[in-house]
Parts: structure tokens; sequence; C-alpha cells
DNA sequence: TGTACATCAGTGAACGCGCGTTCACTGATGTAC
DNA sequence: TGTACATCAGTGAACGCGCGTTCACTGATGTAC
């Protein structure tokens, strides 16, 4: 499937793999993402990584272990998108604590799937270190950004840890909303332009913790 | 279990039920709630309902159409818990927008598997007619909730259906983030009596769509 | 550089399990006369 | 009220399936000397 970018002297079919590990997180988003979480199997990743299903324990205790790792990637990269989106947006706190929730969004509709995995199932064990770590991480960035608005530190100052807790659950009820098709009976998100879209969204995130669009 | 409320000459065990899809229903419930939707099965279903793991076919044609069903009757309590809430607040408007999110909010607490098999879940068909007027029905209490706040028929109004949406994702960002055990990072609503919590939920909520909860 | 050996990371058969669904059956119920 | 019969709503055995996990095995790799 992706030669390219395999391990040391990819491309021939190999006894030993290389970084089956990695493979087998790779494919398990793939199948992830195309049976849903609610049709996930073990025995499906081996196959997709072109591996006997007993292969995987090698590298994960359980099909548990295996989401848990799954998901701590995935609070990885849902950090990352928010921060790409940032580096796109403008500079003031403003519009950077914005292009975050848009962000935040934007990972929940290109990985629905992944991010029910990471919110809304039970299969991952959240109190494993790691994803625990990966997830505090991604919350502690929401505070970071509205920090920077307020000028005061959510974590010394309640008042401004509820704006923090609005503008979580602002973009956490529009993610979950849309990646349901729950959020097309208000408002048609599919037939705006992904600008008249994230103008919408900004404007009802920033409303949310009391600030304007037109900052 | 529970003979006191059952059909006809219930407590004797009878061949026929009486009303076995009902019952059915409700074991669903019970199952769903003890497992999590994660594992719900419908042999477990049966068993609970103290019937062979046959009867459900002359009652459902399959276990999707049971969860179907059942998540039908879902947003019909779903609607009653808001409906409850509000006529235990004050008669404003405001009030009582605030009182529909309060009983949103309870609902998922209360009931976080059903809650799931509602708006996460992949299980039921979204696009029974049954089903789907129920949610439909559910979102138009919110719809009508605004309009009375707002004195203009969201409908009728893209800005104020945009209210609708804010006050939407915020409950269900709000919703989620708890029964998901992910609030507690920013906030400790567990610590907090019930109308404290209330009171914070309700200024996030009014907040929301630019409103005071001092109203 | 070559050899012996330990360890690593695969294979694939086998296990037992619970699942949804089907089906021939039968007991219970309802109805026509 | 009694009887014959159709229909309803259960039972429980059986089906095939995919699952996660285990395990003896073996080929590949790495290391010591």
């Amino acid at each position: 499937m992706d030669f390219e970018t395999g391990p040391p002297h990819a491309k021939k079919s190999r006894y030993h793999h290389g970084d089956l590990r990695a493979e087998l997180l790779k494919a398990a988003e793939a199948i992830l993402s195309e049976n849903g979480i609610e049709s996930f199997s073990l025995r499906a990743v081996a196959k997709r990584a072109g591996v006997s299903h007993g292969a995987p324990s090698h590298h994960f205790s359980d099909v548990r272990g295996l989401l848990t790792s799954l998901a701590g990637i995935g609070f990885q990269r849902f950090v990352r998108t928010q921060i790409d989106r940032q580096s796109e947006a403008k500079a003031d706190s403003v519009s950077q604590l914005a292009a975050s929730g848009l962000g935040y969004i934007d990972f929940a509709i290109e990985n629905p799937a992944l991010f029910r995995l990471m919110f809304n199932s039970e299969q991952p064990d959240h109190l494993d270190q790691h994803l625990a770590f990966e997830a505090f991480s991604a919350f502690n960035k929401l505070v970071v950004d509205v920090k920077n608005v307020r000028k005061i530190d959510p974590y010394s100052d309640p008042v401004v840890m509820k704006d923090v807790m609005s503008a979580w659950a602002i973009v956490h009820g529009l993610a979950n909303l849309m990646i349901s098709n729950r959020a097309g009976t208000a408002m048609d998100f599919a037939r705006m332009s992904k600008a008249d879209r994230d103008a919408e969204l900004t404007d009802i995130i920033l409303r949310a913790i009391g600030l304007s669009a037109n900052t």
C-alpha cells in the first residue's frame, strides 16, 4: 500500500516487518474510519496490515491496548490540527482562540470515528498514563488560548475557567452535532462555502464566551 | 421482576406474555445502561425479559429495529425530562429556555448509554420515520423555546436560527463532556450542590446566546 | 570474516465464546357457528 | 355453552460466523567470540 514510506528495505515482503507497531496503528485508524468504531476488529487490522492475526500480540497486550495507543495518537494530531489552523489565522488572541476552535471542529469532521474513539467510547483505557497525558495536553491548549485572550490564568481564576468550559462545550457540541449529521436540521452548513461556514462557527464560538467576532 | 404493573393476569408465568414488545424495550434499556452501548446484545435483552432468545423476532425485524424503536422512545422521554424541568422553573421565557437546557443535560447524565444511542451511535436507523419524527420533535422544542425568548420564529430568520444552533451546541457539548467524564478537568461539577451546578450551567447556556442569567 | 547461538517477531492452527437469525414445533388464545 | 379450527406468540435446537487470544513453531536477525 505505502511502500515509499516503509521501513529499511521495504517493498519486498519480508518475514520481519521492521516497524509493525506503527503499521498496525495506521491500519487501525484506516479500519476505524472505514468501518466505524462500532464494528472495529483486531483481525481486520492485522489483515489490513498484511500480517497474520496473531502478530499484533507481539506489540500490544490486547485490542484495548491498541485502541488506547491510537486514541493517544489521535489527541496529538488533534492538537496539531488546531495549531495548523492557528498558523493561518490572524495573530491577535481572539482570532487565535477562534482558529483553535475551528481546528477542533475540522478534526472531528475529518476523523469522525477517531474523534468518537477519543471522546465517546469506553474502549480505550482513559486512565492510561500516556493517553491521559495527551488528553490533558489538548485541554491545556484550550486553557492557554483562553488565557491569552483574558490575560488571566484560568487555573487561578474560576470565572475565567468558566470561559474555558464555555469555549470547550460550544466547540465540542458543534463538532458532535456535525459528525452525527444533526446540525443540518438547524443550519445548512453543508451548502455553505468553507469560508462562510468558518465565519458562522467563529461567531457562535466567540459569542459563547462573550466576545464579538469583529474584534 | 415487575409483576405489579404487568399485563392482564400477570404474576403467574404464562406462555403468552401479554406485552412482550414493551417488556423487551424495557429490558433493552436496562441492558443498555448496565453494559453500555458497546456491548449491547439481543440475547442479553431476551434473557433479561425472561424469554427465549428467539422470541424477539416476533416483535422486531432485527436488533437494529429494536434499537431504532428504543431511540425513538428515548427522544420522547428526553423531551419529557425537559418539560418536567420547565414546570419547576420560573415562567419567564429566559428561565424556561434555561430549564429546557438543564433538562437536556439531566437526561444525558441520568441515561448516558441511551443518550449515546440517540446521538452518537450508528446502530439505530436514523432514517426511520418514527425515529426521525421524534428526533425532530425534540429539536423543535428547542426552536420553540428560543422563539419565545426572541419573539421571532427561528424558521423565518436565519439569525435567530443561529441562536438555536448556539443553544443546542452548548447544551449538547456540556452533556457530552459530562457523560464522558471530561468536564471535571475544568470545573468540579461533581463536588457542587445540584443548585450550584444548575446555576453555573444556566450562566454558561444563556451567555452562549447572548443573554444574562440574572434576567 | 565466519560460526554458534540466543532472541526476536512472525505464522497459522486451534480454542472457546457469544452473537444474530432461522425454523419446525407447540401451547395458548381467539373466533365462528 | 360447547366444539372445531385458525392464528398468534412462544420454545429451544441448530446454523454459521467472526471474534480475541493462545501456543508450538520457525524464519530472520543480532551478537559474542
